[in-house]
RNA sequence: GCCGCGUUAGCUCAGCUGGUAGAGCAACCGCCUUGUAAGCGGUAGGUCGUCCGUUCAAGUCGGACACGCGGCACCA
């Protein structure tokens, strides 16, 4: 007697087929429009080949294009092994490696063929059409489950040596399966679809080539990397590359330069020149953190920029950092111009490439008591980092950069507690700058590590807990973990905000550590009478003001909220009559504290709303003739087209002031206990 | 640091196979006193990133370096 299998569809009825038929069998029996659709099969939760036959009773699902989420991965996964499978083609010797699937399409790893140097934008518009010829043969994509040693003989011979390695270091117990297009094979987890020919030949674009590290180290081979960007149909495609147009406008290197915010050069390339606009939104954005740390407990302090390189090798940061520090000879520079400007005999100090050191030598000073405890130790403070080459991005990753930086040194019993007000006050300041959702990472204890797993044990729990307590993490919060992330004195949380592109930055972080003070011999004196050792948290909240200010230029395309705009009005006269009024007008919201600006010039209004709109000051103040002679004055915000609104000029300046109010110093609802949430929208 | 690409007027960019630099916008000057996203006319502006080389001749070809861009690796 034949065994049958029970499959159960969605709807809940049941088919029961015969070993060997497949999800595309049933699909097929249910309709031909089904069977035309799907393009893949949920057995079991599991995606799987359309053409993979079942193997016990099961669940399923068929998967279309409706369910988009899968059928994406799926594309983008065809379309990677459409690509290894083209390069192959057109340039024999290449070496096949890895091709996964991204957020918005697939990459390919090569290894070049010898003699032929890595891929360059050149070769992307040959690859293509080689790609849509691959599609359209239409070749059947095909499971094969091999062992372990036939795939590595197999690959040995085709001289594919990444392949052969990789092989071989799968899981004993996992199943290895190839694919099959034609005569091209890859070792592959699959699932895949039915055959080359589903794929829209229209809705994939080659995008960029790039190097990248055989296994992503940096010891390993240097592989050439073929970039993609992969989806269901044309239109897809050009809705996605409509949307990269419209990002790269909001792009903080090219707002910066058209608002005149920031300049960087290449004399001082990784630090920023701040124009007079641009330091006007920093000193907004300082002024508010510290009201807000000021009102949470902090105590700021400064500490210096350059410190003998002992208190370096004291912290340990000598080192393990030394290869990221500037270093200065403490010594008179030569003026002989025949002798170099150095001895190289002087003593050496180094710029800080971050401030807990310094703040430790501030809590070292005099005693302090358990009654002391936390003391939260706040600066706004400046370090220097030689960062690798190629890590430097505009305003957001920099080689001189302020931290709104603070080391609370507390009890261990203490961490928990201010874990929580840490997080409530990063979660505060967000959604206040117009970030609501974020992501916070949790990265937990590394290889190498100080510390016994008892002691991390509690770390990461505590860290853990904190972040639940704040009701920051659960349903509807990004929140996930970090195997192996940590610093090596312990576990930290990172606070991630995203770019215009969708590159993520760290932007807030907690560190907890136990190891600084006790390399810089940090101690309070508990209630017993005996000297004990604090814990400290490292943290900040923006992390840095530059790259915050990237991203919040990003987010907001330059448009910024008022309370930070840099220009946050400009007084603009339609006719000479009116320039009396006009002094008098941004005369007087100048002394309410209105960043104002007046163009008086001899130019159409026309001329000026599209040039001030341009330059996204958020509110025009347009003065007529007529508004002159009724001391009125036209308001006309950004962004609202012709619509304006006519007012009285105290009327008008008691709207800006309001509305440039800072959101802390706005009359706020009832403060929250401590177990009152901020529970995300 | 690694791979690829780039660097021409204040900005955005053109300049084919080498013969000595061009546009639009901005700037400046003049006219227009103007009612909600570009009025009109004119003028000026560049040792083509730096250095070295090939050549009768280099923005153009080759090399080195610097910086930038996209990734990789590293990180706030």
């Amino acid at each position: 007697m034949t065994q049958h299998f029970q499959i159960r569809l969605p709807d809940g009825s049941v088919r029961e087929v015969e070993p060997g038929t497949t999800p595309a069998d049933v699909a097929a029996a249910i309709g031909p429009g089904l069977a035309k659709a799907a393009m893949a099969a949920r057995v079991n939760g599991e995606l799987r080949d359309l053409n993979r036959p079942f193997e016990e009773d099961a669940e399923l699902a068929l998967v279309t294009a409706r369910d988009e989420a899968d059928a994406l991965e799926l594309v983008r996964h065809d379309y990677a092994h459409v690509l290894a499978e083209a390069v192959q083609n057109l340039f024999p010797g290449t070496q096949i490696t890895f091709g996964p699937a991204t957020d918005d399409g697939f990459y390919y790893d090569f290894a070049p063929a010898p003699g032929r140097g890595p891929f360059t934008e050149e070769d992307l518009p040959v690859i293509e059409e080689e790609m849509r010829r691959v599609i359209a043969r239409d070749d059947a994509l095909v499971r094969e489950v091999w062992t372990r040693d036939r795939v590595r003989d197999f690959f040995e011979k085709q001289g594919e040596r990444f392949k052969a390695e990789w092989v071989m270091e799968l899981p004993a117990d996992e199943t290895i399966t190839m694919y099959r297009s034609g005569n091209w094979m890859d070792l592959c987890r699959g699932p895949h679809l039915a055959s080359t020919g589903r794929l829209d030949p229209q809705a994939f674009k080659l995008t960029r080539v790039s190097g990248a590290y055989w296994r992503g180290d940096q010891k390993n081979a240097m592989l050439s990397r073929i970039y993609g960007t992969g989806w269901l149909n044309r239109k897809q495609l050009d809705a996605h590359l409509l949307r990269l147009e419209e990002a790269a406008k909001r792009d903080h290197r090219r707002i910066g330069q058209e608002m005149d915010l920031f300049h960087l050069q290449s004399e001082a390339h990784g630090s920023v020149f701040w124009h007079p606009k641009g330091w006007a939104i920093w000193r907004g954005l300082e002024a508010y953190m510290r009201r807000r740390l000021d009102a949470a407990g902090y105590r700021e302090i400064k500490t210096p920029q350059l410190m003998d390189v002992g208190l370096w090798e004291a912290s340990g940061h000598w080192g393990k950092f030394r290869e990221n520090m500037f270093v200065v000879p403490d010594e008179v520079p030569g003026t002989d111009p025949d002798r170099p400007v150095l001895s190289g005999t002087g003593d050496l100090m180094a710029l800080k490439p971050m401030n807990c050191p310094a703040h430790v030598q501030v809590f070292r000073q005099g005693i302090t008591s358990y009654r002391d405890l936390p003391l939260r130790l706040a600066e706004f403070g400046t370090c220097h980092r030689n960062e690798p080459h190629g890590a430097l991005h505009g305003i957001m990753r920099v080689r001189q950069f302020t931290q709104d930086d603070a080391h609370i040194f507390c009890t261990p019993e203490q961490v928990f507690e201010e874990t929580v007000g840490f997080a409530r006050l990063l979660d505060t300041v967000y959604r206040d700058l117009g970030f609501p959702a974020y992501t916070i990472k949790l990265a937990l204890r590394p290889e190498q590590r100080a510390g016994s797993d008892s002691l991390w044990d509690a770390a990461e729990t505590t860290l853990r807990d904190a972040v639940a307590f704040a009701k920051l993490s659960g349903e509807g919060f990004n929140f996930s973990e970090l195997p192996g992330e940590g610093a090596f004195y312990g576990p930290k949380l990172e606070f991630h905000l995203t770019d215009a592109i969708g590159r993520t930055w760290q932007c807030g972080t907690l560190q907890l550590d136990y190891v600084m003070p006790e390399r810089l011999d940090a101690s309070y004196v508990g209630a017993d009478g005996e000297r004990h050792r604090p814990v400290m948290l490292h943290r900040a909240i923006l992390g840095t003001f530059e790259r915050f200010i990237g991203i919040l230029i990003e987010h907001h395309s330059g448009r910024f909220p008022l309370w930070l705009a840099p220009v946050q009005a400009v007084v603009a006269t339609i006719v000479s009559e009116a320039d009396d009024y006009a002094r008098e007008v941004a005369g007087a919201l100048s002394a309410a504290g209105i960043r104002v600006e007046s163009d008086l010039r001899n130019e159409k209004i026309n001329y000026k709303i599209r040039e001030h709109s341009l330059a996204k000051v958020p509110n025009l103040l347009v003065l007529g003739k007529r508004e002159a002679e009724e001391h009125t004055v036209a308001l006309r915000p950004l962004g609202t087209d012709a619509r304006q609104e006519v007012l009285g000029l105290d009327a008008l300046v008691a709207r800006l002031v309001a509305e440039a109010t800072p959101p802390d110093l706005r009359a706020s609802p009832p403060q929250q206990g401590l177990d009152g949430g901020n529970r995300r929208g």
